[in-house]
DNA sequence: CACCAGGCAGTGC
DNA sequence: GCACTGCATGGT
């Protein structure tokens, strides 16, 4: 009798979290890895290929959307995409908020805030600023190749960096900021494995001390390489989007997990093409 | 040709 | 504090 009981106990869990893991909205790489939170990867006839990590801590990763395994069975990648935080929740929850805001969600429900390398996200926002998703991939690869022999080019090797190779490698007017960077995480200004745990507005202005580093590419930082949720990058289409569809409001109607929202809003006002123009 | 891109520093007020 | 401008580069 007990280990009938015991028997249909677990029959009943087994199905349950059958059921809930077939019922949660699956991570999806096409929404989330083109949307100008990390800048090395790939598709092919839909095989993605990822890169994460600096110098020779470099990984790899192939995956095709209808077998996510090799995502779910290495706890590095399940870890990269962020498996364990409830997004349909969080959804939920900001899908009260406003019409916008739950169209948003369900624009693109698959999406993730990344786990990057902090250094990695830091380097590559400094990259970004001023510039296009296109031309940030180039640059990053670009840089890998000839500092970082495929993994992200080290601290060391950017302290040392001469800036006539980095405007060669298409930096420009950043090539000096990506130095000044390096610089500050070589001396221990910046402590990068400390963002994640100390307080934001203090780690913003550890980050913002840098010659090259102001609040937006400190935000993603953040919210991308120390998995800040809170924090609430504003560039120019979370600008347009927040104007037409917030005016008057900030990040904190979205709440602790803004950096989520954000996401969401980011990704549907440059996708859906509602927000092209300064109309509307 | 102008204008833009996941901005920032410098200057002027 | 806020508004304005120059900045490297490649794409529309």
């Amino acid at each position: 009798m007990i280990t009938l009981i015991v028997f249909s106990v677990k029959l009943f869990y087994t199905l349950c979290m059958r059921n809930s893991s077939f019922t949660e909205t699956q991570l999806s790489l096409r929404d989330t890895l083109p949307s100008g939170q990390c800048f090395r990867f790939s598709e092919c006839d839909g095989t993605w290929t990822v890169k994460a990590g600096v110098g020779e801590g470099v990984r790899t990763l192939v995956v095709r959307q209808n077998d996510l395994s090799p995502i779910t069975d290495d706890p590095f990648w399940a870890a990269f995409f962020d498996l364990d935080t409830d997004y349909d929740a969080l959804k939920a929850s900001f899908s009260t908020i406003s019409p916008l805001m739950a169209e948003a969600c369900s624009y693109a429900p698959g999406i993730r805030i990344l786990n990057q390398d902090p250094w990695e996200a830091l380097c590559s926002f400094v990259v970004s600023q001023n510039n296009n998703i296109k031309r940030i991939m180039g640059i990053i690869e670009r840089m890998c190749n000839f500092y970082g022999g495929g993994g992200f080019p080290t601290v060391r090797s950017l302290v040392d960096a001469r800036e006539d190779d980095l405007r060669r490698l298409g930096l420009g007017f950043r090539a000096p900021y990506i130095v000044n960077t390096a610089r500050a995480v070589y001396d221990g200004l910046i402590q990068l494995d400390e963002l994640k745990k100390i307080d934001i507005d203090v780690a913003r202005g550890i980050l913002m001390k840098v010659k090259g580093i102001g609040p937006k590419v400190a935000d993603c930082a953040l919210l991308f390489g120390c998995h800040r949720l809170d924090c609430f990058p504003m560039d120019v289409w979370m600008k347009r989007i927040m104007a037409i569809g917030f005016p008057g409001q900030d990040k904190s109607i979205f709440g602790p997990y803004a950096g989520v929202a954000q996401q969401y809003l980011f990704h549907y006002a440059r996708t859906s093409g509602r927000f092209d123009g300064k109309s509307e």
